[in-house]
DNA sequence: ATGGGCCATACTGTATTCAATCGAAACATA
DNA sequence: TATGTTTCGATTGAATACAGTATGGCCCAT
């Protein structure tokens, strides 16, 4: 959905933003990170203009928490919080499928099925992750979304921290349900069963948060300060 | 949900940010308009460093359109977008009634009850608009969340324009289904029934989408240019 | 007239510079 | 020792100044 390192817009700060999100998204800086605006120009280039505007940028994405004339960290979730957001995922990714699965094309369905049988030999977590999120937004990407697609985008953004955490957590153990679903989901949409794919998609959504929510080990403790 | 005018923040692009945002919103400016940033300087005071933060931040929000080098516009929506947007909160912002409900005071279900009978009465447009906001928000208020309310604002925020470009074209026909609506809503959660609440803010959206989709000539005509 | 190319102008993008603020450590005091 | 206070360094916030880019109008050729 994202062209990741396309150096496109010529300007600095979104340049900027797209890098650090990257980042972030890589595991590079962890929730509760300080992010200094001058290491961000360096590791950049230029000044720290544009690498302001990239924070601001990413605050409203929900990936930094900025308080004034003091700094910025990596958003860090509660599990509440976390919980929140899988829920909110659980109500509208089904909506963003049916969409989007109007307009499947026999090439994305087998491409669909592709991911999801190589996510069963995916060796370690980064790979389990990036495919886990290229199959998703795969059965999303047929529909050009103005609102949902990006919002969907955020939601999977601001908590791809702790699917990492937990995947590395548990390893490969409680996989196979996870697979099962998948697999489930490419049948559901080769039927072209829109109804029954958006039940599976509910389900698979909320099934992860339960599982997210026996471990509360992974998250930030602290209330967040208002 | 928000403070209007409060001037928290010491710093100057939040408080341009929630400036522009309300001007917005106020219908000051309307989508398609052309923002100059040394205009934006001018009126809230400052350089125009914080001015390119804060329009930064409303273009995370969804308010402005940025293009590199060229300018910021205050966002317009296709009548296409805009249907996204009803059909995103129809599936949302019933979740955020139910987390929401569940806190509900007796002295909340009074000014609820208060809000949707002032509606009736309201003399114009601006006020209409205001109560029905202030209505909704107030269902939303008794939960505090991170993620959905925010969300929800924002897909408030983003359509208000056209709400009011609507209500005013429009007038007060068609209102009488609108406000028994809100009745039922209020009726439904003093009951304690938010299966039945939920499904009737689905249906309040719904059918306030429908009525916008019967007024193409309200909306942006242009295919957005990618 | 009409279409294409060139230039001026207005605006945006960014670096440099200085001012304001926060937080932590050192110090004083009870 | 515990607690309040002061100072100082690090970092953020913002203004000015300059560089870069897009756009609209003008001129010229057809």
């Amino acid at each position: 959905m994202s062209s990741p390192d396309t150096l496109r817009d010529g300007n600095a700060s979104t340049r900027i933003a797209d890098g650090l999100r990257e980042a972030i998204l890589r595991g590079e800086y962890l929730p509760g990170d300080r992010i200094i605006q001058e290491d961000l120009s360096a590791r950049y280039g230029g000044s720290r203009i544009p690498v302001r505007e990239a924070l601001r940028q990413l605050e409203s994405d929900g990936l930094v928490r900025l308080v004034a004339n003091t700094g910025a960290w990596v958003a860090s979730l509660s599990m509440a919080e976390c919980s929140e957001v899988y829920q909110t995922r659980e109500r509208l990714e089904p909506l963003l499928l049916r969409f989007s699965a109007e307009h499947l094309t026999t090439e994305t369905l087998a491409t669909l099925d592709r991911l999801a049988h190589q996510m069963e030999d995916a060796p370690g977590v980064e790979e389990f992750l990036e495919l886990d999120r290229r199959f998703h937004f795969a059965t999303y990407d047929s529909f050009h979304t103005h609102t949902l697609g990006p919002l969907v985008t955020r939601l999977w953004n601001t908590t791809q921290p702790y699917r990492r955490a937990y995947t590395t957590l548990v390893g490969s153990r409680n996989r196979r349900i996870f697979h099962d679903e998948h697999h489930m989901l490419v049948t559901a949409l080769y039927d072209g069963d829109l109804e029954l794919a958006e039940q599976i998609l509910a389900l698979h959504i909320r099934r992860t948060r339960l599982h997210l929510e026996r471990h509360p080990e992974l998250f930030d403790p602290t209330t967040p300060p208002q």
